[in-house]
DNA sequence: ATCTGAATTGTGGATATCCACAACCCATGC
DNA sequence: GCATGGGTTGTGGATATCCACAATTCAGAT
């Protein structure tokens, strides 16, 4: 699916000029009237990112946006307000929002924060792809084979663990083999550090 | 060193006031009435976070914090303003502050943000210093001992990697066998593992 | 009832790793 | 000159891993 500018505003004149923007940039634009109807046509799969207007009829932008949390949207937010506050901003950010412009916003300002959500977006959605991958790969292993790996990667001689499961060496050495295979490693290094990079240990801000 | 906070502002009622309210917490605070003092005493060993005000006289603030930038400054910021607008609280939030708060503030939300930001602290102290540790023991090991563990992580076998560096397998061994020694584990997959930590695959906002 | 996939085990041999004991070369430093 | 430490190599035996060939048991699906 190619990415989308998705923009959620009631005001009708600023749909029409941001969509006239944004596709004078060769972006798609996909406009909505309210928060709901928004909420109604949001898939998971949606890329790209979100212009969400804060002041509207009905729900408002940061409830769509304490919504989207909940479903662990992964769209990059950028809220559009023309009557924020400090403390909305600071709260939308904290939380996550990718950026928080007021209007009137300056066009080629806007285009890039767009740009670089857009760019986010597609960083986060290759490392997501990449480990529903190595997930599926994961899935394809039996539960024996699943069990030995967890093992090997603590380290352990096939001996210990022929022992530790109540089964024999060769055994053992058979899961091992079928589950190199599966992963598509040949040695336990390999797995290893194939592995590392699911449970990634990520130095990340206010954790 | 304990934890302190460090208080820029250059209005004395305020050093005074937010002095007394964090010692009432039990939190040590260090006060500093211009951006120029904190920066002359500035330290890297500094642990805890800093309250700093933004408009001052002399260096403002947001002077200040661009500075601390430079310096790979880890304390957390809180930024104190009376007279902040929405652009300079993203601007700072998306620099990387860990928070932006606006006078007058609640005393006991405001301790809350430092009480915040110092755990945030002390967890990157935490990871920053088994990172440390790492790269001491890494430090400690010959050149020699350190190009096999390159190819050990590649997952070579010694023979290869004998082949590789033009040595006899024996002596590939016996590296081998010291740096796993220096290094604290017992297999290659411990090592893997030890090594991946660092090389810390994280998925980070705004990236 | 038959088939398929998962789990299991064995034999035996080729490779690799682990390790103690011994030793040589070479540069730096006292 | 001599001590120290890093790099190098060898022998030989104990362990472990890798792998082809062969086979049994059991549960679920057709």
């Amino acid at each position: 699916m190619t990415q989308h500018v998705y923009l959620v505003d009631d005001d009708e004149a600023i749909r029409d000029s941001l969509g006239w923007l944004l596709q004078s940039r060769n972006l798609n634009c996909q406009a909505y009237a309210s928060a709901e109807s928004f909420l109604d046509a949001w898939q998971m799969e949606m890329t790209g990112c979100l212009l969400l207007d804060i002041r509207m009829k009905g729900m408002s932008g940061l409830e769509l946006f304490d919504r989207l949390l909940e479903l662990n949207n992964p769209l990059p937010v950028i809220f559009l307000t023309g009557h924020g506050d400090v403390p909305m901003a600071v709260g939308a950010l904290k939380k996550g929002a990718f950026d928080f412009v007021e209007k009137p916003f300056d066009d080629n300002e806007l285009v890039n924060r767009v740009l670089e959500a857009m760019q986010l977006d597609q960083n986060r959605r290759a490392v997501a792809a990449s480990s529903d991958s190595l997930n599926s790969l994961i899935e394809k292993l039996t539960t024996r084979e699943r069990q030995v790996m967890e093992l090997i990667l603590a380290g352990k001689f096939n001996k210990v663990i022929a022992d530790e499961l109540s089964i024999s060496m060769r055994t053992v050495e058979v899961h091992r083999a079928n589950l190199f295979e599966k992963m598509g490693v040949r040695t336990a290094v390999e797995l290893s550090q194939l592995m590392s990079v699911r449970t990634g240990a990520g130095i990340n801000n206010h954790g």
